[in-house]
Order: structure tokens, then sequence, then C-alpha cells
DNA sequence: CTGAAAGCGCTTACAG
DNA sequence: CTGAAAGCGCTTACAG
């Protein structure tokens, strides 16, 4: 990191700014001069101090992403599909992640402040009162967010959708009277995904009274609500588990109460985490393309970062699809639907 | 980020310059003086400018990471532990992942230079000429790298214990001729299962031939592995699956077959991935504790970076310790062992 | 087309 | 204990 732009000029017999101007592309230099200048820069493998750049471009080409407390899979698509489309638009990343309150994740953002050109915020402690806390000025985007009518972008995951389309197949598919294991109050997936499936029995199965068990997203969770089911013979013709581990404590429950699935009860989830498909019976779930979600959610915020104008009208909320995968957990014909597209 | 040190000077009634020692606490000043100007300093909620501070001091306080393209689970744990270690020294994460070839890797990790204080190197494609051709003056650590005697230090998970533990106990319950299914050709992990199985071999069944099937950690690969055993009638009384995918195409291909585990054969595998315990069998298998390699990773980055001289000597490699973890897939009774800790 | 100069926001010897 | 000044490496009006 030794050589300056002082040298390359000195090299190249020019002054610094012709050199700045060569490396930046401006136009209106000599080709000549312009080959001297490159051909020195390249002599003496000259790299521009980033630093020096961002104090007087006020460009950092970074960008931070504020991210939960996530379990594998997700965080890791989420990353790549993030880091790929960064990549693409030679803009680094700077990652902070686990965040256990508020504080914390406040801190990590206040860090940040100055380091990055804009944020991708994913956090369960991001709420209104926070960002009005906040009050940064930077371009960012909220991800799976349950804030509403923010000052910056928000993306979403089709979770609504989603547990609409799957009430919608079991229907189809015969089964009409569907118990839903729910998730943690308050989490954000969670409320979505009941509202879906509150709004599709509606829709599907109008006659039938709606059954929602508590549920925390854990596979004990999904074991305890199951257990008691059968425990009140209150047997619905499907459960639909808010994810897939609590889907994977249903199936141990049923299985220890000697129900057949899929003969006797269906069962389904939420996520295709990777194991889905690899239990038996494998099962029948929802899908969603992490990697684009974040791909996604960082081209938006480039977008608003190079085109203030532009950015103004992107404000509203985006949706990102989901898909239904049938395996053979919930007794259907195998198929693929989409429930929405970005 | 309007706020500069010129505006705490001035809301001080004193120099720049005495505003930079108080905020970075330097002791040659009255507590009256200090007080004013860090009062001054939190009214106007001032952050000093990062990239001035980079510029001056030559101190990005960021570290990088340079990943390969890695399956979920191992990934996002190894993030988890670099993001923890490195938030509790203040530092920040850069970080650049799925790169197809070397010379992407490369670009990477030229892209970083200037930006980070040293570096966290893990990729298949991160060999020594590799790194000669960077001769980058950075602090770095490689992980889990076949380098040998780089410049710079390395730290690998302990593969080799972790097969060897586990070949310890398949022969201490009671099976002698035991299978292994191979990782894919040139996988440094691959490689090392390899030498932990033949070297347990060697000494606890000395006079049982080694069994080695090609594999490539894929499951489909561990399904054909097992069926070629299967149609060539070499029962071995244990199948040691280099990782945990493989192990899982190796249950379905003897329950196809009609072989039982773990009555008729043990089946075991390496990691320890989320469904490991929820298969049935549960699987045994190796578990390396992840965030930990990654924090312990960062540890030792820090410590290069503050510390020169010190850094010198920690050039040697180090091992983080995987432990095995007995479930119900080989037939013995449960426990936990660790192979070594670092 | 090209250069001299100012300035981005900080830190740190050097004086006093 | 405190301040004036130099300088980190760049970019960009402003002249010419």
């Amino acid at each position: 990191m030794a050589v300056t732009i002082k040298d390359v000029a000195r090299a190249a017999r020019v002054s610094v700014a012709s050199v700045s101007r060569a490396l930046n592309g401006h136009h209106s230099m000599t080709a000549a001069t312009r080959k001297r200048i490159l051909a020195a820069a390249k002599k003496l493998r000259y790299t521009p101090h980033s630093a020096a750049r961002t104090l007087i471009t006020r460009r950092t080409q970074t960008i931070g992403a504020l991210l939960p407390d996530l379990h594998g899979e997700f965080f890791s698509e989420l990353i790549r599909g993030i880091d790929l489309a960064a990549r693409a638009r030679g803009l680094h990343l700077l990652v902070s992640s686990s965040h256990g309150d508020a504080r914390e994740a406040a801190t990590a953002l206040r860090a940040m402040l100055g380091r990055v050109d804009g944020l991708l915020l994913m956090s369960p402690h991001v709420d209104a009162g926070f960002l009005r806390q906040m009050r940064a000025e930077l371009p960012m985007v909220l991800m799976n967010s349950p804030v509403k009518r923010a000052r910056c972008a928000i993306l979403n995951i089709d979770n609504y959708g989603g547990a609409f389309a799957m009430v919608q197949h079991l229907v189809a598919s015969g089964r009409r009277r569907i118990a839903l294991i729910g998730g943690p109050d308050g989490n954000f997936d969670a409320v979505e995904r009941l509202r879906g499936y509150n709004a599709a029995m509606a829709r599907f199965a109008p006659a039938i009274p709606t059954q929602v068990l508590p549920g925390d997203f854990t596979e004990e969770g999904g074991y305890r609500a199951t257990g008691d089911l059968v425990a009140n013979k209150l047997r619905p013709q499907a459960v639909f588990a808010a994810n897939d581990m609590m889907a994977v404590g249903c199936l141990h429950a049923l299985r220890e109460a000697g129900v057949r699935v899929p003969e006797d009860i269906a069962v389904t989830g939420f996520d295709d985490v990777p194991f889905a498909r690899l239990i038996s019976p494998a099962l029948t779930t929802v899908r969603v393309r992490i990697a684009d979600f974040g791909a996604h959610a960082l081209e938006r915020l480039a977008t608003m970062i190079e085109d203030t104008t532009d950015a103004a009208r992107e404000k509203h909320a985006q949706l990102l699809g989901a898909e239904l995968v049938v395996r053979q957990s919930c007794g259907a014909k195998e198929l693929l639907v989409s429930s929405a597209v970005a």
C-alpha cells in the first residue's frame, strides 16, 4: 500500500490531477497521456487508497447488513444472495449479526454509520420507534419488517400468500378441517402466516371453524401442540405447522399416537428447510427463495443510493414470492405452485 | 454526519487538537477541559469520520473474511462466531463469499486490501501459490487450509482426530470391518478424514484391510457407494461416511436392500448437521464447534494485528477439536467424547 | 487538454 | 496543558 497517486504522477510525468482523471475515466484528455498514466499505474501496481477516496467523495462503496440471530440455512442463503448481488455491482458488504435486543442493534447500527452508503436492516428489534430514534439519513431497506409507512423501502417475504396457498391446496385435496400450529407471539412471520391461514379458511372452507394451536417454532412446541390435539380427540384432517421444525415435532407425536400420515391426517410445514425432504414422510411445505430475497433487497438499496429521485417513489413495500412444495406428508400428488412473484 | 471535530472544538472553545486528545483518551489535559469537550461532543452527537481517521492512523478497525461457497449451517455458524468475537473487540466485519475459482477469490481479496486490517481466509483456492502471488503485507489467518509453512497463521478443524475417534469408537463397540465412503478428490477435509480413518484402522484393527469407497459429499454419492457395497456382497460391519449427507444416502440404499441399521450394520457420518438427529435411526456422527472455530480465528487475527512481535511466534498451525456424538445408527450407548481441544 | 491549489476530517509531533 | 500547522491520499472546481 506504499504506492500513491503521487508516485504514479511522477512516473507518468503528469500531475496527480491527471492521474485521478485517467483512473476515473474522465474523457477530457489525449489518448496518449491516458495510456501513459494507465501503464504507469499498472507497472507500479497502484491501488487507490479507499479511505482517502471516501473522505472526499463521501462514498464508501460499501453497504451494511444488520441481521438477527438467524438459524442456519436461512442466514447463509440470505448472505449469499446479498453478497452475489453486491459483488456484481462492485459493492462491499459489512455485516453484523446476532443482536439480542434493541440496544445492541442500535449500537451496531450506529457503528456502521459513516462506513456504509446504505443499510439492509433485518431485525425483530427494528420497529418504527427504533427508526425514529436513529433518524439516520442513510438509504435503508427493511427486510421482513412489520413496520408500515416508514421513510425507507420495505421488502417482505410473502408469508401470507404462502400460507394461503397451503390451505388452498389442502382443501383442494379434500381436507377441510385444518388446524394451524402457530408461531411465537409477536413474531412477524408467524402473524402473517396466521393471517394467510385465516383468510384462506374463510374463503375455501367458510363453514369450518378455524383451529389454532399455540406454538413457538421449535420441534418441542410442535410435539406438545399435537399431543394436546390427540389427547382431546380433536382430530382435524390436516395439521399445518407454521414452520418445518414444528412439523417434525408434530410427526413424532402422531407416530407415537399411532396416527398414520398422510392416510389418517395430513401434515405440512413452512420454510422448506433442507431436511424437509429427508424425513419420512417427506414434508409438504412452502419454500422461500432466500438468496433471491437478499439479492433483491440489495438491488433495491443500490438503486436508492444511486438515484435519489427514483428512490423516493420506490418506498412502497414489496413482496417476494413463496411457493408450495408438495411431497408425501399431505397425501396429494406432487406439484409446485408459486404463490406470488415480486 | 454533518458535525465534525471543528464544530465540537468551537462549541467547547478549544482547538481541534484538544478535542482529538480528549476523545482518544490522552491524559495530558485538565479534567475540566476534557469534561467540557466530552459534553460538547455528546450534545452535538458527534461521531468521528472513520475514513478521515483511517487515512491518518492507517487502521480501519475492520477485518475481512473471504469465504467459500459453503452450505448452510456451517457458514452461518462460522460467521456468527466471527461476528461475535469481532464485536467484542470493536472490530467490523467485511465479508465476501462464494468464489467459484482462484481468480474470483484473488479479485475479492485484492478488493479488500486497504479496507481491512487483517484477513480471515477460507477457500479451497487459497494455496501456497495463491498466497505468494498476493504477497499482501496484511496479517492473515488461514482457516481449514492445506497450506503448510505459510507466512501466516493457520487454524484447522481436527478432521483427522474426529475421524480417528469415530473409528476407535466403532472398534470399541465391536465393529472391526469398517468401510469408509470418502469425500471428493483434493478436498482437504476429505483427505484429513481419510488419514484419520487409515491411522485408526492401523492402530485398532491392524489385521483388517481398510475399505475405501469413492464418494463426493452428496447424498446421491453415498447412495451409489452403498449400492456397490451391497451388490458386491462386501458387507462390512460398519460404514463410516465422510459426511452426514452421504450417510443419509447410505441409509436409503441399505433400507432398499433390506439391511437393518444398526442391527446388521452400523452407519456413521461427520459434521452433525441439524437433521442428523432427526432422521431415523438418528445418526452417530462427529460434531465440530463451528462458531468457536470462527471466534478463535478472529481472536488469533486480532492478536496478530495488535502485537507484531507476538504474532511472529504464533505462526504454527492450530487445531480445533471435534467431538464424537453417539446416537442410534451405530448401535452403541450414547456418549460424547472430545477428540482434541485447540 | 492539463496543472496548481484547496479541501475532505482527522491525528500527531513540535513548540510554547 | 494546549494550540498552530503539517500531512494522510485523494478529487474537483478553477484557471490557463
